[in-house]
DNA sequence: GGAAGGATTGACT
DNA sequence: GTCAATCCTTCCC
């Protein structure tokens, strides 16, 4: 069962790491998640409400949200509830420890530190598209939570200031890269 | 019906 | 360090 996967994203998310995440052949262990509450989180897609889009986060927990962006990644959420509401935990990071091979065949020329060091890596070694979205997936606890440490949330235009970002401290997969890159060269 | 934006990554200078 | 790529979804008129 996976009650310790449901509820709030917020309590959720720090239970998330360390756990191992098997889909497509691959296992990753997560190293890096970020929360996404629901009507009062700015940066979540649920904030606007329901759209056909994201109700899958609306949906039961243990559903995998996941969504195209930019054109050319996918990003993938775990759905946490609690029930009713749109929460979810998006899912940035991690190390492959399983399916090593199929991972490495997956994203060519990638060291194997980096092949799940990423939310759209991630995605793509565990082989998660579109056609995912929806779907339930097999999620192990970690034994024991390792140590994590919190931090604001990256990319985002909205409430990225909120410490939602929890990554297992000292971890060579998590993506602590790119502080800072505004990308609207206009203005200021 | 049309336009703007996005929870990113990879490549080039 | 900086810039470009590219599809889907949502909002506005």
């Amino acid at each position: 069962m996976t009650a310790w996967a449901e509820g709030d994203p917020l309590e959720v998310a720090p239970r998330l790491l360390g756990a191992v995440l098997t889909h497509g052949g691959v296992a990753v262990r997560l190293t890096e998640v970020e929360a996404y509450a629901g009507p009062d989180d700015p940066g979540s897609h649920a904030f606007r409400g329901r759209t056909p889009r994201n109700s899958v986060m609306f949906g039961p927990p243990g559903c995998l949200y996941v969504y195209f962006v930019y054109g050319m990644h996918h990003c993938a959420n775990l759905v946490t509830g609690p029930d009713g509401e749109p929460g979810a935990v998006l899912l940035r990071a991690g190390e492959v420890v399983g399916g090593l091979d199929l991972a490495r065949v997956r994203r060519p020329g990638s060291p194997d530190r980096d092949l799940a060091r990423g939310p759209a890596r991630l995605c793509r070694a565990l082989g998660i598209d579109l056609a995912e979205n929806g779907t339930r997936v097999a999620v192990v606890a970690a034994a024991d939570q390792p140590t994590f440490s919190t931090g604001p949330r990256v990319g985002l235009r909205h409430a990225a200031e909120r410490p939602w970002r929890f990554w297992i401290t000292d971890d060579p997969t998590v993506s602590t890269y790119r502080p800072a890159s505004p990308r609207p060269s206009t203005g200021r």
